[in-house]
DNA sequence: GCCGTTTTCGGCCCGACTGTTTTCAGTCG
């Protein structure tokens, strides 16, 4: 997403919070999410908003076009000042937990004036909830479970978060220091060179050649000026040394752990990582591959070349359209796909028991096959394969009946709702959609979302061998909240050859852009490119879709 | 707030779950 895009995002999804904690109208606060999605696939917001055509967008009508036409041309936005004057203290920062939304936050705060968590965490402590109407000791317990869950996120961000800061840090870094000294070199290092999905620190290396007191303070200063003007709720960490070692500490700072616990060296000085490497025997190995230390064996044997490369995939699978929950048409989805590179695209959206979603009843079925089929006829040269995200019924079974379900060229199913079901009973209900003969993909298997949610209880090995042994294809869900699967079954899905297949679950045009983290986490995982159901071509696939 | 219209107001998104109640409110997906 562009800047402005961004903001203006960012700003309709203030707004519809704000309301939210204000108890407005749902269907009003549902307008505002519905414009910020809509947002996302709008790429001349500026010109628009000049123009004056930005109620003409479908979900955009007169009060959020003036809004957006104020904030885009100006800059401010009174509206949100107003609601955000009227917010009672500490109503934000307790509706962090899950369990509390505005109703309950609101009661701690006007009658046990309760305005952060760490209050609450003492009231809970002095059983004080429970003199409240509604409250009981269920919720408490739950509430000091919530906060300890908190706690335990302090300090860490998803790899999604920094991204475009680090960008922009490094890129700021590099011209204070070109203004300062002729001769240096620089990188990103740790956690985020390693494309690790959560950071608990951004890591920076800089080389000089004369390092002198005056330089370092101009570099700390510059630091602090920075993260001051650019908070960042995590810890910026700047080494820096002699240019001679440069290669040798970029290696060691990089890690991980046990990437290095077999990589001694006795001397420092390299001009370049592939020669540390080198005298390992090894290729260069690619940053996001150095975690379990099985990468290294796997480089001894020359078999790195065939883990999934950066621009491994032909196509993906997994892609809302304004069917169901997404913000954008067939068209513009299939558009933005073959703009990517991809030779085909999946498109599934919900099946019907997804209300939340807006999920497709099967007397909409027939009209969306027809639009599938007129975008096809426009695009010939990316193939359209048509498909749903069922749900995954309690009993395991599938969304439709098998006459609807057999229509479809491919099916994920994926489990949406009753989360809480004990590992026995869930682990069943997931077999039964993996043994289902028209399920060919399981959808985010574990339900994570990452510093958010716990992924249900689910005996994963049994899953990854059930799904291998029926040939269905194991998703890893690339939207950056999830990378579910968690790439550290790298190991079991390997042993198994079980099929992956990397889908963005995009729900917008933007949303296709989160397809690269899969593919970090698929190389991290190890997995070989044959594993991977999506480098394979439109035919190959077509077959397998077929086949299974 | 948006939309659409049988045009200026009514429908939009619904069901499950949980924990508290003593018949239901609040939260979530």
């Amino acid at each position: 997403m562009h800047h402005l895009q961004e903001d203006v995002f960012t700003l309709l999804i203030e707004i519809q919070l704000l309301l939210e904690l204000n108890n407005e109208n749902p269907f009003k606060i549902r307008a505002f999410e519905k414009a910020a999605k809509k947002i996302t696939d709008i790429q001349d917001l500026e010109d628009r908003a000049r123009a004056g055509t930005l109620v003409e967008i479908e979900g955009i009508g007169k009060s959020i076009s003036e809004i957006l036409t104020e904030f885009i041309t100006q800059g401010t936005c009174p509206v949100r000042d107003e609601l955000q004057k009227k917010l009672p203290k500490g109503l934000l920062e307790l509706t962090q937990i899950s369990g509390l939304g505005p109703k309950k936050a609101k009661k701690l705060i006007n009658e046990l004036e309760i305005h952060s968590v760490r209050e609450l965490e003492y009231a809970c402590k002095e059983n004080r909830l429970l003199k409240l109407k509604g409250f009981g000791g269920k919720i408490q317990n739950n509430i000091i479970k919530e906060i300890k869950r908190l706690k335990s996120n302090d300090g860490k961000v998803k790899l999604v978060d920094p991204i475009v800061y680090s960008e922009t840090f490094l890129k700021a870094l590099r011209q204070q220091l070109s203004v300062n000294t002729g001769d240096f070199q620089v990188s990103e290092t740790g956690e985020i060179r390693r494309k690790c999905e959560i950071l608990t620190k951004l890591e920076y290396l800089i080389g000089l050649q004369k390092a002198s007191g005056s330089l370092l303070k101009i570099i700390s200063e510059f630091k602090n000026q920075y993260v001051k003007s650019n908070p960042f709720p995590v810890v910026i960490q700047i080494h820096i040394v002699d240019t001679d070692v440069f290669a040798y500490e970029l290696f060691k700072t990089t890690g991980s752990e046990e990437h290095l616990k077999n990589l001694k060296l006795e001397k420092t000085s390299f001009s370049k990582e592939d020669e540390i490497y080198k005298t390992f025997g090894l290729p260069w190995i690619s940053p996001e591959l150095r975690e379990t230390g099985h990468e290294i064996e796997l480089a001894k044997q020359g078999k790195l070349k065939d883990i999934l490369p950066i621009n491994g995939l032909q196509g993906i699978f997994h892609v809302h359209t304004t069917w169901s929950d997404g913000s954008a048409s067939i068209e513009n989805m299939v558009k933005a796909a073959k703009a990517n590179g991809f030779r085909y695209i999946g498109i599934s959206d919900h099946s019907q028991s997804a209300f939340y979603a807006n999920g497709l009843k099967p007397e909409s079925i027939n009209a969306q096959e027809k639009e599938i089929k007129n975008v096809q006829e426009k695009y010939p040269e990316i193939k359209i394969f048509w498909g749903i995200e069922s749900d995954i019924l309690e009993d395991g079974s599938l969304d439709y009946e098998a006459y609807i379900l057999k229509r479809f060229d491919f099916v994920i199913a994926s489990v949406h709702s009753r989360f809480k079901m004990d590992q026995k009973q869930m682990t069943e209900r997931v077999l039964n959609a993996i043994r289902s003969p028209y399920t060919h993909f399981l959808g985010h298997m574990t339900g994570r979302l990452l510093l958010g949610r716990e992924g249900y209880a689910l005996d994963i090995e049994k899953v990854i061998t059930e799904a291998s042994k029926y040939n269905v294809a194991i998703e890893l869900n690339a939207n950056p909240m999830r990378l579910d699967v968690d790439w550290r079954y790298g190991d079991l899905l390997r042993k198994n050859k079980t099929l992956v297949c990397i889908n963005p679950d995009a729900h917008s045009v933007s949303g296709l852009q989160d397809t690269d983290y899969g593919v970090w986490m698929v190389r991290k995982a190890l997995l070989p490119s044959f594993q991977i159901i999506n480098t394979k071509d439109a035919q190959a696939i077509t077959k397998w879709l077929k086949d299974r």
